[in-house]
DNA sequence: CAAAAAACTGTACGCACATACAAAAATTCA
DNA sequence: TGAATTTTTGTATGTGCGTACAGTTTTTTG
């Protein structure tokens, strides 16, 4: 959920219009200092002057380049999804069977220079702020339907539908959880969660399930 | 999770002083009001003006009751747990076996009336907000450890403390996603969702550890 | 029924923030 | 080089907020 919490259809990047070699270098930078302050302060503590200094520029120039602070973070989270989004897709294009497809998504879902506090708070932020913000609740509906969509590839032709949404629901749900978990501050490796996740799995799935996973 | 979320030890209560009618009765209202401002709009929609306009009261009467908005924020808290507490507490002491016990806790974190969105938005605002707050940051810490010393009255001397560890975190965690995924909307029964956790739980126990929790 | 105390009102102050923009500096171009 | 354009700066404006408080109304008291 959390990485592909960082994905956006890259539909604004289509019809961008021709500019400057210096306006891309500042979006470009901008947009990187937006992520370095979102992932130290939070949503709520990404203040266009922090970004700015981040940057190393004047406090106004954010308005010259982006429409708006959403604009910057709407950038900043296609950017962070182009990515993260590689490694997973790389992990799923490897897997042969079903089952290796399933713990490509589980791995996926815990990168190990991601799975921290700060990380896992700056999701958290965006997560709230979802319930007011139209905008962040169109992403989260992208993001949660990539993870449903993504292990129903795993799981496809092995589970009838109905077992499907409760292995699925069971699964996403405990993975979020573990990022929440992490948000507080608990002490979590990667590894234990990825470890915890893919135990839940198996205990959830009958044997015969897992024999047709790990052959198909 | 969400509802030990809801617990604070009430010692400024104990060393509270003498107070006039009046004076309960309007904290009284101001504490509903901020309860009711907070479940519909969050935790950084809830201003002292919308609190007071809620009680029916004028702008400024906040400052006059409580020493800000924070000291009305966990009044509620307080208050909010005094209320549902007495529930898993009645659970918890009809059980008898350590599953029924196991069953009281899970049940008790899905209460029918508060597993909704704007309940479980509250909940992840205050998740949120407790990265830079430290006074929430503790109300964290509170709850996590009164659902961990639950869990384990369950499961003491069934589960060795590593395997404990274990399923302790998955079963929170899962509990906790599942919340997660209720403020973003998601449909979900609370039944289905003590049904999933319940599953889980028996999934990933052996069938000897399960006859121990039962008869013990 | 005054006088005193309590309860309440509305406003004003200070702060943090997003955003707009005029002016200045740097760069490009002819 | 000198004008035109782009880029950058610093600040100003407006908003929303928490809080304090002087003044007003209501209640209590003797």
């Amino acid at each position: 959920m959390c990485v592909q919490f960082f994905d956006l259809i890259n539909e604004t990047m289509a019809q961008a219009r021709i500019r400057t070699r210096i306006e891309d270098l500042r979006r470009k930078e901008l947009i990187e200092a937006a992520h370095r302050v979102f992932m130290q302060h939070g949503l709520s503590g990404m203040t266009t002057k922090r970004i700015c200094e981040a940057a190393g520029m004047s406090p106004g120039i954010l308005s010259y380049y982006f429409k708006g602070k959403e604009d910057v973070l709407f950038a900043m989270v296609r950017l962070n999804n182009r990515l993260l989004m590689e490694g997973v897709v790389a992990r799923l294009k490897q897997a042969t069977t079903r089952w290796d497809r399933l713990e490509a998504i589980i791995i996926g879902n815990f990168p190990a220079n991601l799975f921290e506090p700060n990380v896992a708070n700056a999701w958290l932020s965006v997560c709230t702020a979802s319930s007011t913000n139209p905008g962040y609740a169109r992403l989260q509906r992208v993001l949660y339907s990539r993870l449903q969509s993504n292990l129903a590839s795993a799981f496809a032709g092995v589970l009838p539908p109905e077992r499907f949404a409760q292995v699925a629901l069971a699964l996403g749900g405990l993975i979020d959880g573990l990022w929440l978990r992490r948000a507080t501050g608990e002490h979590l490796h990667p590894d234990a969660a990825i470890a915890l996740v893919l135990t839940v799995a198996s205990a959830l799935l009958t044997s015969t399930e897992q024999v047709l996973l790990r052959q198909g």
